[in-house]
DNA sequence: TCCATTATTGAGCGATCATTCAAATATTGA
DNA sequence: TCAATATTTGAATGATCGCTCAATAATGGA
C-alpha cells in the first residue's frame, strides 16, 4: 500500500462547516477553506472534487447532526411538550448569550442556493422531509402522554413547529430583543398544548 | 440647465429589485443590472454610486411597499383577524399556484448580507422594527374588535406572527405541499384567535 | 534498496467580478 | 448657432475567483 492521507476528513468537513456557517457559500473562497483547514487546494480538489463536493458533505454531516438531536429527543424520559420548550429555549438562549447569530446553516443555505443549484436544493429538501418526519414522531409521543392536546394530526402540528424554528432562525440574524424571541416560544407552547 | 437623465428612477430600482430578488445580491453582477435597466455601467454608478448603492435604493421601496400594504390592510373595514387570514392564504396561494418561489426579498438580504455588510443590517432591522410596529397595530385593531382574543400583547403576537411569515418564506424556498403550508395558517389562526 | 503508487504542494490558468474614465452624445440658455 | 453642462457609452483595469497540474514527497511491498 502507498502513501496515506494525512488529514482526517470529518475534522476537515467540520472545520470547512464552521467556515461555511460563517461567511455562507458564495462568499466563502476556496483560500478560506484551505486557511481553516490546513489542506492545500489540490488535496482538497483530490479528496472532495469540488467546492460544491465540499458543501455538499458539510450539509450532510450538518443534517445527520441535527436529526440525531431531535431522535434523542424523542428517546427522553420527559414529556415530549417539555423537549420541544427546551428545544426552542436552547435557540432563545444561544442567541441572546450574544453567541450563534449564524443562524441555521441549512436555512441560509436553502435561501441562498435553491434558485442556483439543484443538487444542492435536492438534498435540502430531503433533508426537510426527514426533519418533519422526526418532529412528527416527537409530537406523536406528547399526543400519546396526552401533553399535546390540539387537535391537527402529528404531520400538520410538526410542519408548524419547524415553520416557527425556521422563522427564529431568521430571527436571530436580525437583532431580536428576548420579548420577541419569548413570545414565539409562548405562542408554539399555547398552539400544541391547548385543545 | 443641461441635458436630463434619461432613465425614470424609480422604473431602474424595480427592474433592479426584480433580478436581486431572483439571484440574489452575491449572484447579482453588474452585467445583470445592465441587461435589466438598458442603463451602461458608468450610468448606474453615476446615479447610484456602487452596487450597494442600488441594492440599498431597492431593499427601500421593497420595504416601503410592504409596509404600505400592512397599513392598507389595517385600514381595512373586514375583522383584522380576517384580513391577517387572507395576508397568509395570499402567500400559500402565491407559492401553490407555481409561481413565486423566490420567497421575500429581504428575509434573503438579512441571511446573506447581515454578517457582512453593517450598513445593509442596520437598513434591514430598522425596517423589521417598523413592520413589527404595523402587525402590532392591526393585532391591536383586531383585540378592540374581539377577532383577537389572545391574552399575550399585540407585540407579543406580532412577534409571533411574524417568526410564521417569516417561517413561510423559508418554507416557499423549500418545496412545500399544500398542507404544510396551511397547517401553519391554521396553527397561527388558532394562536391568535383563541382565549 | 528500489520501485510503484499515492498524497501534497503551490504557482498559474482563464474567467468573471465591481469599478473607472476618457470620449462621444445630448440638452439648454444665450 | 454656439458654448456650457450633463449624461451615456463601453473598453479597460486590477483583483479575485474556482480549479488544474507538473513537480515533489512519502509510503509500503518486493
Amino acid at each position: 500500500m502507498p502513501r496515506q492521507p494525512e488529514f482526517d476528513r470529518e475534522t476537515v468537513v467540520l472545520q470547512a462547516m464552521s467556515v461555511f456557517w460563517e461567511r455562507g457559500y458564495g462568499k466563502t473562497s476556496i483560500g478560506n477553506l484551505v486557511d481553516a483547514t490546513g489542506l492545500q487546494p489540490g488535496s482538497l480538489y483530490a479528496a472532495f472534487g469540488s467546492k460544491k463536493g465540499v458543501f455538499l458533505e458539510v450539509i450532510e454531516q450538518y443534517n445527520r447532526r441535527f436529526l440525531a438531536d431531535i431522535h434523542v429527543l424523542t428517546a427522553d424520559d420527559k414529556p415530549a411538550l417539555e423537549c420541544i420548550r427546551g428545544l426552542l429555549e436552547q435557540i432563545v438562549e444561544e442567541r441572546l448569550a450574544g453567541g450563534n447569530d449564524r443562524g441555521c446553516l441549512t436555512v441560509s443555505a436553502l435561501l441562498e442556493m435553491s434558485q442556483h443549484d439543484q443538487d444542492i436544493a435536492d438534498r435540502l429538501c430531503e433533508h426537510n422531509k426527514l426533519l418533519l418526519k422526526a418532529f412528527s414522531g416527537l409530537i406523536e409521543k406528547g399526543r400519546r402522554e396526552g401533553t399535546v392536546a390540539t387537535a391537527q394530526s402529528p404531520q400538520a402540528l410538526a410542519a408548524f413547529l419547524m415553520n416557527n424554528i425556521w422563522g427564529m432562525r431568521v430571527m436571530c440574524r436580525s437583532r431580536p430583543e428576548r420579548s420577541g424571541l419569548e413570545a414565539v416560544v409562548t405562542g408554539v407552547m399555547a398552539a400544541l398544548g391547548s385543545r
